[in-house]
DNA sequence: GTCTATAGAGAGATAGAC
DNA sequence: GTCTATCTCTCTATAGAC
């Protein structure tokens, strides 16, 4: 899952990618129609589909390729030999690397998921719980280490963690000055140590 | 804004409206039509036209009604004569307290809102505004009175742990053993400690 | 208030010329 | 690979009988 190859797309392919990926972000997959995607890239909806077999096909490869982008980049970090803390910032830090990069492809990988059909729908499922399961495991490790604290459960905090990171694409605005590295940092923070002043 | 009456429905509006946030929580607003909504209650489409003038206008009852509902658990507690952390922590509660009331309902406030029209967009988006506020100024309160830390911005704060409880219609079931208290409580203590074992 | 029937718009997708 | 033209389906919504 976590292995697939992502093949180098044609230069079209890109454009109506990056048209859709804006579009099915903007105003939902079922509002954004193969119409919209066309106009935006001054062509006619026809056109389209040369490319792709269908507007479900889009969909499929921004789900599938932001998945893939998540895990290249997190999964690596999971194996590193470091700190149990170290390694929950960094994947969480990449983790929001991956969001900020990708903001359109990510709201609709969080967003627009459950217009997939099957099969795909329990291939971007499975792909989703192997990525979750990357950060309980460690959570979960870190609560034995006696590291974490141990009255909540590591699947609740790890829904909590996600959640609050998750969110980041409906307010981050690409022209502020916060970089990856910067929230990461401040999102960890408040992670690890809450909200209580220390002391 | 957060003082909207909000009338009592007609039986039958009402079992419309328990349909239309099943289906439009589970399919989204566009994926799910009047067709399915009208096969829900066992009678053909053209007579939900006797009860709303527009599919448009069932998405604007359930926004607004969930709206009032966040208000009116919430507004109250934020002028309770409290210590800031205790306020902080009734608030979430509470906040969780009506998604879970309103499972399918807060599904739809949360993630179907960009479906709205003007200028009932616009209305939607100041009463989440004004409820967001409630938050922040108190999280701001807190800092200034030195039990919050000062490093992170307000409004940071404020989206991570409205973040964090906004997703809980994700994996809520409700035949599950946790309840809005329950749920609250951990929440808070999660926010509030972090992810750091004590001492 | 619910029905049958259907108007009118817009959707995804295909055929075939160039 | 892009075009024109169009098929077919589904959608929201309305008209008018009961």
């Amino acid at each position: 899952m976590s292995n697939t190859n992502i093949k180098t797309l044609s230069p079209r392919k890109q454009e109506i990618l990056t048209a859709a990926q804006k579009l099915f972000s903007e105003k939902g997959f079922n509002a954004a129609s193969m119409r919209d995607v066309a106009k935006k890239l001054d062509i006619r909806p026809a056109s389209l589909y040369s490319h792709y077999n269908s507007k479900d096909d889009i969909l499929w490869e921004i789900a599938i390729r932001c998945a893939n982008e998540f895990h290249q980049k997190v999964d690596p970090i999971a194996k590193l030999d470091l700190p149990i803390e170290v390694r929950l910032e960094k994947m969480i830090t990449a983790h929001i690397y991956v969001i900020i990069k990708n903001i359109n492809a990510s709201a609709i990988f969080f967003q627009e998921w459950k217009h997939l059909n099957e099969p795909r729908l329990s291939e971007y499922a499975q792909s989703v719980a192997e990525y979750e399961a990357l950060f309980r495991n460690l959570i979960q490790e870190g609560i034995q280490e006696g590291i974490f604290r141990n009255d909540l459960r590591p699947g609740f905090i790890t829904a909590m963690i996600l959640s609050s990171v998750n969110w980041i694409h409906q307010w981050y605005k690409p022209e502020g000055n916060m970089t990856a590295e910067n929230i990461g940092k401040q999102a960890v923070r408040m992670i690890l140590e809450g909200l209580y002043k220390a002391g």
